[in-house]
DNA sequence: ACAATAAGCTCTGAGCAAGAGCAAAAGAAG
DNA sequence: CTTCTTTTGCTCTTGCTCAGAGCTTATTGT
C-alpha cells in the first residue's frame, strides 16, 4: 500500500529487533505516524512488538519490532551442481524450516521434481504463508528467468516452473546472490561498493553498490573469470582466451603440477592446499603462482571498479587463508597508486556456502516487501 | 513536494515536447491528476503548454509540455586539461547560454578564477534562475567532491568553491559523465547496460545501468585503462603493470613506431591514423595492433560486465572509423560463447566532445528535480 | 449536421502524513 | 517518598494527494 509501511518493514528486515523509536527516527517520521504504522502492520500479522530492552537511560521504555511468528515466509532455493536445498525464511532472514538433498549431476527434470517435492512439503506445512520464491542457480539467468548452466548441462531451462504458486518469483546466479548476501548480512555490510569473488568450478562474482548488485544486461554480469588477465595462449572452454578463471582454479593447479585434469576441481584444489600447508613442493609453488594470479586480477578489478572491499568465497577463501602474503603482494603491486595508500581490504566471505541461498532469500524478500504493506 | 510532480518533470526533461496525454500515460495517472499537476507546475513557472502537434488522428487535440522559458537553469561546467566551458542549461537539456575559454594547463587557482568569472557573468544575466551546478573534470572526484587530476597536477582540490551559491552541486569524472550523457541522450538510450569508453589522455569510461552510472566507492570507477589487459612487462605511470590504457593510446602508437613519446598524445595519434588511412606502413600495422588490443579488452569487459552496448569516444571513435574490422575481429575472438550469438554492438559515441558537459548538466538536473516540485 | 473519438475539466471521497497536545513510564534529585 | 526531567507512545485535527465518475471540449469522418 504505502511507501512508509514498506520502508518500516525493510528496516525491520535489515535489523530485526530494532527499537520502535529508532525505526521511527530512521524513517524520519514522528511518533504519531510510527504508532499508526506499527498498529497497521501488527494487525496485518507482519510485525509484533517484543518486550523492551532495558536501556538504562531515562525516559519511557520503548519496544522492539520483530517479525510476526505467523507472518509471511519466502522460499529460498539453492541448486548447485551436486545438491539442492530449500528453506522457508521469515522477515529478518531467519530460517524457519529447511529441506535438502543430493542429485549428483542429474538432468534438469529430475532436479526440478526433487525441488518441487520439497517445496510441496513446505507448502503443506506453511500453506499460504509462503508468498515469494528466490532461486540460486550455478549459471546465467536471463531477464526472463531462463537458466543456462554450462557445467551442469542445463540449457534454456524455465526456472519459473520450479514454483508456479507464488506470485513473486526471482532467480539469479549463485555468485551474484552470494555477493548480495555478503553486502547485506555478511562481511561487506559497511562497504559502499563491494566486490565479491567466488571460486568454485570457475570464478564468478559480482559488484554490489549500496546493496544492489550490478546485474548486467542479460543477468550475466560478474563473469569476471572470463576477463583476460591470464595467459593469452590458454584457450578457455568459454571460447575466449587468457581467461582469468581458468588460471586460479583446481584445473590451473593441476596444469602447474603436470597432473591430469581432476574431475572434482574444488576438492582436488583443497587437497593441493593441504599439501602446500605442509610446505610440500611442488604444491606450494603452484599455490603461490595461483595466488599471485588471483591477487593481480583482483587489483585490476579494484582499479576498474573502485570497490572499497573485496570478499572471497569458495576456494578463494581457502587460498586467502593459506597464502595471504602472496595474494596481498600481487594485489598491492597491481593497484593504481591512488588506491595504494589504503588498499581496499580482501577478506573471506562471512557466509560461506550459505551465501547463495541467503542471497536468494534476500532478493525474494526485497521483491515481496513492496507488495505486503 | 510530491513524487508525481517530480516524475512529470523527469518525463519532460527526458523528452521535452512530450504530449500531455502521453505524459499522463507514462505516469499512470488519470486525466484529472494530469490537469492538477500541469496546472501546478505551470503556475510554478516550470512548464508551459505549447500548441498541439497536429496528429491527424481523431479526438480532441492535446498539448505538448515544454520547459518554461523563464524556468530554472542549471550551470554545467566542463574543465579539460586545456580548456573550460560553462553552459546554462534548461529543462530538457537545451543550452541557453555558454561561455568558454582556454587555460592551457594553468594551475588550479587560475582555472577556478576563470570559471568563477564566467559563472558570475551568467549569474548577472540569469540571477536566481540558476539553481544547480554540475561539473565535469578530468580526474577522480571523491564523494566529498574533491578532485585529483594527476595529468593536470591538480591535487585534493575542493570543487565546491567553483560555485558556492547554488545549493545543489554535483561533480564527476569526464568519462563517467560522458557515459551518463550517452545513455540518456546519446547512442546508448536503448541499452539497459551500456559501457562507454573514452580514449583521450589515457582510457576512461563507465558502466551505466538503467541510466545510473556505477560510480565506485571513491568516485574512481571506470578507470578501465588500468585493468591489466596489456603487456605485464610495461609499467604504467599509475604504478601498476600491464595497464590496458597505455597500450591503446598515442603513446602506444609511438612505442610501436619507435618514435619518441609525443607531448600531445591525442593529436599525434590522429596524425598516425591519417597516415594509416593512406595505407602507409608501418603506421597501418601499428594502428592494427592497437585496434586488436582495444577489441580484446572490450571483449573482456563485456564478458565481465555483461553490457549490451559499447560506445567509444575520443580516439576510440577514430580507431573504430579507421579499422573497424580489426577491432571487431579481436572483439569477437575475446567474447565468451554466450555473447557470440549476438555480440553487443560497438558504436561511436553520438555526443562527441560535448559528452562530458552534457553529462554534467544531466546529473545537475537529476539532483535538482526532486527539489523543484 | 451528426456520430465517433480522444482529451481535458470539475467535483467528491478515501487515505495518508505531519504536527500539536496530552498521557505514560522510567530515572534523577531532593 | 515525592517531584521533576526525559523519552516515548497515543489521539485528534488539518491539509494534501490521488483516483474515479461524469461532463465538456475539440477534432475527424460520414
Amino acid at each position: 500500500m504505502t511507501t512508509r509501511s514498506t520502508e518500516l518493514l525493510r528496516v525491520v528486515h535489515r535489523s530485526p529487533g530494532v527499537t520502535r523509536a529508532d525505526a521511527a527516527r530512521l524513517l524520519g517520521v514522528g511518533t504519531g505516524a510510527a504508532t499508526e504504522l506499527v498498529t497497521k502492520l501488527s494487525r496485518a500479522e507482519l510485525l509484533i512488538q517484543g518486550p523492551a530492552a532495558p536501556s538504562g537511560a531515562r525516559g519511557r521504555p520503548t519496544t522492539v519490532l520483530l517479525p510476526h511468528p505467523d507472518g509471511p515466509l519466502v522460499l529460498a532455493v539453492a541448486i548447485t551442481h551436486e545438491t539442492w536445498r530449500v528453506e522457508a525464511v521469515q522477515l529478518g532472514g531467519t530460517c524457519a524450516a529447511e529441506v535438502e538433498g543430493r542429485h549428483a549431476g542429474a538432468a534438469w527434470p529430475q532436479v526440478r521434481s526433487a525441488v518441487r517435492g520439497a517445496i510441496g512439503e513446505l507448502r503443506r506445512q506453511y500453506g499460504p504463508r509462503l508468498r515469494a520464491t528466490g532461486v540460486s542457480v550455478p549459471g546465467t539467468v536471463s531477464r526472463d528467468l531462463r537458466l543456462d548452466a554450462v557445467g551442469a548441462g542445463w540449457h534454456d531451462v524455465d526456472l519459473t516452473t520450479l514454483c508456479p504458486d507464488t506470485d513473486v518469483f526471482v532467480a539469479g546466479n549463485d555468485a551474484t546472490l552470494a555477493a548480495t548476501a555478503e553486502s547485506r548480512r555478511g562481511a561487506a555490510t559497511d562497504a559502499s561498493v563491494a566486490l565479491h569473488l567466488r571460486i568454485e568450478s570457475g570464478l564468478g562474482g559480482a559488484v554490489v553498490e549500496d546493496g544492489r548488485p550490478v546485474i548486467g544486461a542479460r543477468g550475466a554480469a560478474g563473469e569476471f573469470g572470463h576477463m583476460p588477465f591470464g595467459d593469452p595462449a590458454v584457450r578457455c572452454p568459454c571460447g575466449a582466451r587468457g581467461c582469468w578463471g581458468i588460471a586460479v582454479d583446481g584445473q590451473a593447479l593441476a596444469r602447474l603440477l603436470d597432473e591430469p585434469a581432476p574431475l572434482d576441481s574444488f576438492s582436488y584444489a583443497r587437497r593441493v592446499l593441504a599439501s602446500a600447508a605442509r610446505s610440500a613442493e611442488p604444491e606450494l609453488s603452484a599455490v603461490r603462482t595461483v595466488a599471485a594470479t588471483l591477487g593481480r586480477g583482483i587489483a585490476g578489478l579494484v582499479n576498474g571498479l573502485d570497490a572499497d572491499l573485496v570478499t572471497l568465497g569458495g576456494l578463494g577463501a581457502d587460498l586467502l587463508a593459506a597464502v595471504p602474503a602472496e595474494i596481498g603482494a600481487a594485489y598491492r603491486d597491481g593497484l593504481m597508486s591512488i588506491h595504494r595508500e589504503s588498499p581496499p581490504p580482501i577478506v573471506p566471505a562471512a557466509l560461506g556456502d550459505h551465501g547463495p541461498i541467503a542471497g536468494a532469500a534476500e532478493e525474494a524478500w526485497s521483491a515481496l516487501l513492496p507488495r505486503l504493506a
